[in-house]
DNA sequence: CGCCGCTTTGCAAGCGTGTGCAAATGCTGC
DNA sequence: GCAGCATTTGCACACGCTTGCAAAGCGGCG
């Protein structure tokens, strides 16, 4: 027990009378082996059971497969969803994906990417918290690519992933309109990270040009309680709001569930929801939520994309990717 | 772009003017520095933005930190939880989770474990499938540690973690019976994995055992629609079930929407539901689901414990341990 | 001042792999 | 049989680190 007796290729270049480099030529894509000795070796590691060594490899190599993935509230369900699209990715490119979880502490981002920095990771993904700027710098010299989903960062050299929540909230806007409602609200958290802050926003000036004020309300952490504490905070005031566009689904959830069970309301009869990201359970058959999808695949597709390019200058130098989030209708909101 | 420049020890001694061993022996806790050089090499290092290779370190320690997680279904609430609680304990232990996602074909739970060789893993989680004999053969001869979460493997040698699915079963059938509830019923879907079998088997003996008879229905891949199907097969029988424990918190999820919605029927009224996990969802508004508590800290808490845990012959030489799923009431079952 | 014991330091041999370079091999055409 | 060429092979160094071992430094005590 516990004896780590691995083979290494040396004894595989013996049991099949090569050389070492034979050994590894063969493991080696597109290196110099003759057909004969190549399955000669081939059968010698299989008995043996060698596995090449990655950390050898990419200790020479300088060329590791690893790619850092550096989450926070992993358990949430868009983050879960997004983490698999691109383990998935990741996995089908050959990469192998390291998980950092950032719950805990913070400046925990920072101590991620160095955990990066130290398996010598071929880049790192950041889904979430904001990187310093110095850390990003030794990432950038140690020749690690970066991904920022959703975050807004104005460093030169990495690739930004970002939808175009403006837009969405646009939509949005407009769906109500149509369905009628006079009064809007946005129900937010207090968290402040840059795609709610610019769904916020992306509401609030998108009515005020059509000449409507927005009733804004913000409280604690994203998620399903946020929702419940602002829809009785909405609905208690003396000018209730009609339409409420969440700032997340979970959020949205939430409120849905506050307004029909404390204040007895019917949706979309009484009042119209539009949430964000379509996770799973918006489809569920409580809820029929209208929201606006995250394109979890494409941002994955886009990101090893990113990751595979040959390092043009004027591709990988750095650049911001503007993807669409597609509104979902469901029955939240009155037709038009 | 791309030059991939780091620093290494030998640049961090002679900058510290010392050997490179001691600037080795100053990142390795416990080796023998006088404080002097110590700080001496660590200013250095700073000055450099030296960072530990460990990969290299990996392979003279023959010891990497990397810890194998093997999942499938990542994005259900329930895995996404779970790995939550497995990174964040590895993490304040000292590892690193290498996350390995199996959701594509099959039989790829043996090319997981093979990734984990390859790069020299301390130890593997396997949170789904079930690896070939074979593989966990080559794995255990690797000294890699092996943990198997809710798979039945008689294998010697790794610890598996169970959870005490009869126990459960036992207790929803008694609560149940206080409830009135004559007619049983199980949803289960057609997936055979061992927990969901033995949550059936334990149900229907635990019900035989006081003379009931259940009504089982097993349908598709574990989740929400799932549920929503067996929901209509099950009410569309002449002997209608009063009480019904699904397999799972997604499937009871489905059921009760579809009870509901297209039967017009109130729980726990007309009806009685118990879920199992306890995931997030289960708590909203929408379901108040009674239900028995997946140990999620608990598991990972006895996982990483094991691996931290000197390979004692009597310990680590396998076990199975038995985790409680303690019952969480909350509206979905009349209180006796 | 010399000896002893203890701590600190440097040397050098690994860990398992990739790869440039030169030697060896095989093959073709005369 | 031999020159000429393409392919295959082996040697040896490099990658960045840990660690056993012996030498060096340091302080105390007789």
């Amino acid at each position: 027990m516990g004896e780590r007796i691995f083979v290494s290729a040396q004894e595989v270049a013996t049991k099949a009378g090569v050389s070492r480099s034979a050994v590894s030529r063969t493991f080696t894509p597109g290196a110099s082996v003759s057909e004969q000795t190549r399955l000669r070796v081939l059968r010698a590691a299989e008995e043996l059971g060698y596995h090449v060594n990655h950390l050898a490899r990419g200790l020479t190599r300088r060329e590791s497969g690893i790619v850092c993935l550096i989450v926070s509230d992993l358990a949430t369900p868009y983050r879960s969803s997004l983490l698999r699209a691109l383990t998935d990715r990741l996995q089908s490119s050959g990469r192998v994906a390291m998980l950092v979880n950032t719950d805990r502490s913070d400046g925990s981002v920072d101590r991620a990417l160095q955990q990066a920095v130290r398996y010598r990771a071929d880049a790192s993904i950041v889904l979430s918290g904001m990187p310093d700027k110095s850390i990003i710098d030794l990432c950038l010299r140690s020749g690690q690519r970066l991904v920022l989903i959703n975050r807004d960062e104005e460093q030169e050299g990495l690739l930004r992933i970002n939808l175009d929540d403006e837009a969405a909230a646009q939509t949005a806007v407009q769906a109500f309109l149509r369905a009628g409602c006079r009064q809007l609200a946005f129900a937010n958290s207090a968290a402040g990270t840059p795609s709610l802050v610019s769904r916020e926003a992306g509401f609030v000036t998108a009515a005020a040009k059509l000449g409507l004020e927005v009733l804004v309300e913000r409280h604690g952490t994203t998620g399903y309680e946020c929702g419940r504490t602002i829809a009785r905070r909405l609905m208690t005031r003396q000018q209730r709001p009609d339409a409420v566009f969440c700032a997340t689904d979970l959020i949205a959830c939430g409120f849905m569930d506050c307004v029909r069970q404390e204040f007895g309301l019917s949706i979309p009869t009484d009042i119209c929801v539009v949430g964000f990201d379509d996770i799973e359970q918006a489809s569920w058959g409580s809820y029929e939520l209208t929201t606006f999808a995250q394109p979890v695949d494409e941002i994955a597709l886009e990101t090893v994309g990113w990751l595979s390019a040959p390092p043009k200058p004027d591709f990988s130098a750095g650049a911001l990717l503007k993807l669409h989030a597609g509104m979902i209708w469901r029955k939240t909101v009155r037709p038009g």
